[in-house]
DNA sequence: AGCGGCCGCTAACACGATTTAGCAACCGGC
DNA sequence: GCCGGTTGCTAAATCGTGTTAGCGGCCGCT
């Protein structure tokens, strides 16, 4: 069978001390405590030696932390994008030091309840709660016991966490920039959700957010959205079916997807109708899903930080974990993490 | 701050009874060592009343068994498919009780024994080994001290673990099969590898054994390929350029793509010729991904069972544990995982 | 000589569970 | 009245670590 794995015991034995002794060297305790330097590293060699790690099961019996933090979402294999929140947070994670256990509910309370319980019973220091659109939530309960932070979702009411979330009114905002600085005025149509506020599909944050920004920036600049279709799931056939009828009425010089799946459908409408993407008709759109670049032309898109959206949850979860540590409030604000635009190819200036 | 848990010992002490008593019940060994039902039936009602739930991290310390396994792979971030071997391998932790540390280790040695160390040091009673596209790997020497299966990877050199894998062979087949028996007998040709068995990417497993089972069916059949091209890599833009190129010279009735990517890149230079799918050429593709029933029309595509494969792990590795706690020699065949056709509309019978 | 103080180390307990060994009480048989 | 066996429970050891309290020895001062 495998090998017995060394202990403190047989490092203290090694070097000829206690226990104790050898616990206070390696836990960088010896100076303070007067341990004398050649017993210091008689310790330190035969911890060396003998190829010692502490077993962190030990130690969390003992300190109460596990060095492990739990990552719950809703799902995790919806896109590559859910990949690369888990792995920002894999990666703040180890530069503590720190595993992580995932999770996913499927939207189910009582999975949710098991998991967040499983994790509990493990000790978790903390837990990162994600979801893999954004969206407001309602708080479990069991959130409340241990540190956790709220990953791409809003709490549906005021509690005390602290949450990380997208920052996309400003991006709805960028993608407007993107289509006036290349000189649209006239015929800028929305795929997806719009023209007014009110026309988004229900349950998201991205579709308020998104158009919010949108009107913001096209508002202030006095250009009239020219129309808007809100689809009732944002997948390409949706795309391709708003786009498609609207071409039966009109031709737009201009569109506004809000996001990538509905552009690779508007982007397979416009060339049914034989319309050039950008010569014809440019295109933009949020997300920076893999397929924009794939899809000829490239796609202009404003990218969800996924990636960024992860670390900075983990970052947020180990300053909530000082805070408790230190008998501080929590820290109930929500961050927003900017959305940087991706120029590619599908946006020009319009036609004279 | 957090209420304290509530630990064994007050269970006992709410039941009046020792907590030797208590744990005896609670662990369902209360009938077997003599322990009155009035006493089980306290001991259980003081449990539920103050939802007693035990902590893992003692039980692990006292029992050497964690309820967890770790997942290794060297990245979770490529493309969805990552994210459903996770899920498939999370559900099958799930109906265990299971949780699942995840780490990736970007294909570094370093990193890599790091991963495996932390997750020995937290006692996991076994690891997925996993590679997020097959191939053959040298097995980390840290692997054999735990139980581990290797997920989607084949071990360089014999060893004593086992593996699972896609049927890739059988799926080279199948594909083969869906153009014979729509009736292809000329103008067949290969994009991302072939014709020859040599011509493959290097570093694959995918790229021979598709290969090896499309000509195998094909030469059977007495169907000569009439022509291939390999890609060094298989993303869209390489698919785009190896279709074009065929083009140029000829006019292929049906293309067999070693994957989606590829696929998609071939799609678009068929449409840039004017070429209609299925109507003038039929696609075949692998690995069914989202994109495949993005793009229009549908694709036929021999499907990557990730969710599967995941599970499948999960199951042989558990598989492992109970032999090793039984003393018998561990298991190292590999598993092989059938690769679904999914039939949609990229396939017609060849042009009279 | 007696006493206080420092130095360098160790004994012993705690964390929360499991498990082995054994104790007290009762019963029956001779 | 003593012995042996069964019943029903508990004391105590154990897992590997961190931490507190304390012990013996030496020095210096009066």
């Amino acid at each position: 069978m495998s090998p017995r794995r060394v202990t403190m015991t047989d490092v203290a034995k090694h070097a000829g001390v206690s226990r104790t002794t050898a616990s206070l060297v390696l836990s960088g305790r010896g100076r303070e405590l007067r341990i004398s330097q050649s017993v210091e590293r008689r310790v330190l060699e035969a911890a060396q030696e003998l190829e010692y790690r502490p077993d962190i099961v030990s130690q969390s019996m003992r300190t109460g932390t596990t060095r492990t933090i739990g990552f719950v979402s809703d799902t995790v294999a919806t896109s590559r994008l859910a990949g690369d929140m888990i792995k920002g947070a894999l990666e703040a994670a180890r530069e503590r030091g720190v595993m992580l256990f995932i999770g996913e509910t499927e939207g189910e309370p009582d999975l949710e309840r098991g998991l967040l319980e499983a994790m509990q019973d493990r000790r978790v220091d903390g837990i990162v709660f994600a979801s893999m659109f954004t969206r407001t939530i309602p708080v479990p309960a069991a959130l409340t016991t241990a540190p956790a932070v709220l990953l791409n979702a809003l709490p549906a009411e005021p509690c005390p966490l602290p949450s990380v979330v997208p920052d996309e009114i400003e991006a709805g905002r960028a993608a407007a920039r993107v289509l006036l600085d290349a000189g649209h005025r006239d015929g800028i149509h929305l795929v997806g959700a719009g023209p007014d506020i009110d026309d988004v599909p229900p349950g998201t944050v991205a579709g308020v957010e998104r158009l919010t920004g949108i009107r913001d920036v096209l508002d202030r600049a006095g250009v009239e959205i020219a129309g808007g279709r809100v689809c009732p799931d944002w997948q390409p056939e949706h795309g391709y079916a708003a786009t498609a009828e609207l071409l039966e009425r009109e031709r737009p010089r201009a569109l506004v997807c809000l996001n990538d799946r509905l552009a690779l459908g508007a982007y397979q409408a416009l060339d049914g109708a034989g319309l050039k993407v950008p010569d014809d008709v440019s295109v933009v759109s949020f997300d920076d899903h893999p397929i924009a670049t794939w899809i000829r032309p490239k796609l202009t898109t404003v990218a969800l930080p996924h990636h960024e959206l992860g670390r900075e949850a983990v970052d947020v979860l180990f300053a909530e974990i000082d805070r408790r540590r230190e008998g501080r409030d929590p820290d109930s604000r929500s961050r927003r993490v900017p959305m940087p635009v991706r120029r590619r190819d599908s946006v020009a200036a319009p036609r004279a």
